[in-house]
DNA sequence: GACAGAAATGAAAGTGATTTTCATAAACAA
DNA sequence: TTGTTTATGAAAATCACTTTCATTTCTGTC
């Protein structure tokens, strides 16, 4: 899966014309051997650790392009940050957030999405994408 | 409605211990006889008209104001505003959004809430509130 | 109606999270 | 190796709010 990314990565670069370039490797990695959401400041900061001299507006501009790949998505979960997550080839899955404890747990359901598809298709709308998000207070923060 | 609404919220500010003010009324009607999602700049700049003296704080201070009333809430459809939409009494509803001209249409199905609150459920979590946007392209775009 | 005290307002400054600019450094093709 | 193109990092600029603060308004009282 990593690999298939990295890959996927390197032929986005390579057939857009850009560079291959050892910032965009490091942060790669990072971002591959990541929590699933990471905000470009959680990124950048566990970068910073190993190596000092990337800049923010690096680890911005190549999330973006990670994003376009294909490779990453952009998601908000409202509290102001832009997060990026990990994209596995042609699947698509919804968040569960805890407003006390911040955890987000991912899941995928079938049914809501046909269901969604009926109520685009009886207004007339073809869905490129679509964001559910249930919040709510998990388990354990309820104890 | 209208007349409900403006009720409602002049027993939110006098139960508040707030007070009445020209320029509270004046959004106020401003905001009801608007579409539906507005942002604070849009309800800004249609106020600015007739009353260039209403400053943009006033506005969104007074928005915010109305969300804790409950006669109006707050959405973000990732554009980077947020928006306000009115509110009827215990009424919940989804949207779907064209991302080509910005149409936003709102819908209602029980069964996706309710299958929203199985997978709550088999997360161990308790719903608060939930999002749920189809983003597309509407009929008169396609053409 | 005049007042005191509490709130609200508007202009401007401040914030936080990006986003862009620009001089310099790295890739890549020839 | 070189010329050309793209990327990088530091710093400045943006954007969409948010807060501050000197003034104005409200509102219950006298």
């Amino acid at each position: 899966m990593k690999r298939t990314k990295k890959k996927a990565f390197r032929e986005f670069i390579a057939q857009k014309g850009l560079k291959s370039t050892r910032q965009r490797d490091i942060i790669l990695d990072a971002f591959l051997s990541s929590d699933r959401h990471m905000s470009i400041e959680e990124l950048y900061l566990k970068l910073r650790a190993k190596h000092p001299n990337i800049g923010y507006a690096t680890v911005y501009r190549t999330l973006k392009l990670f994003a376009e790949s294909g490779i990453a998505r952009e998601i908000q979960f409202g509290d102001g940050q832009t997060r990026y997550e990990h994209v596995a080839e042609g699947e698509h899955h919804d968040h569960l957030v805890c407003t006390h404890c911040g955890t987000i747990i991912e899941f995928e359901n079938e049914t809501i999405e046909k269901l969604q598809d009926e109520v685009a298709q009886s207004h007339d709308f073809i869905i490129e994408t679509h964001k559910l998000e249930l919040y709510g207070i998990c388990g354990k923060c309820r104890k």
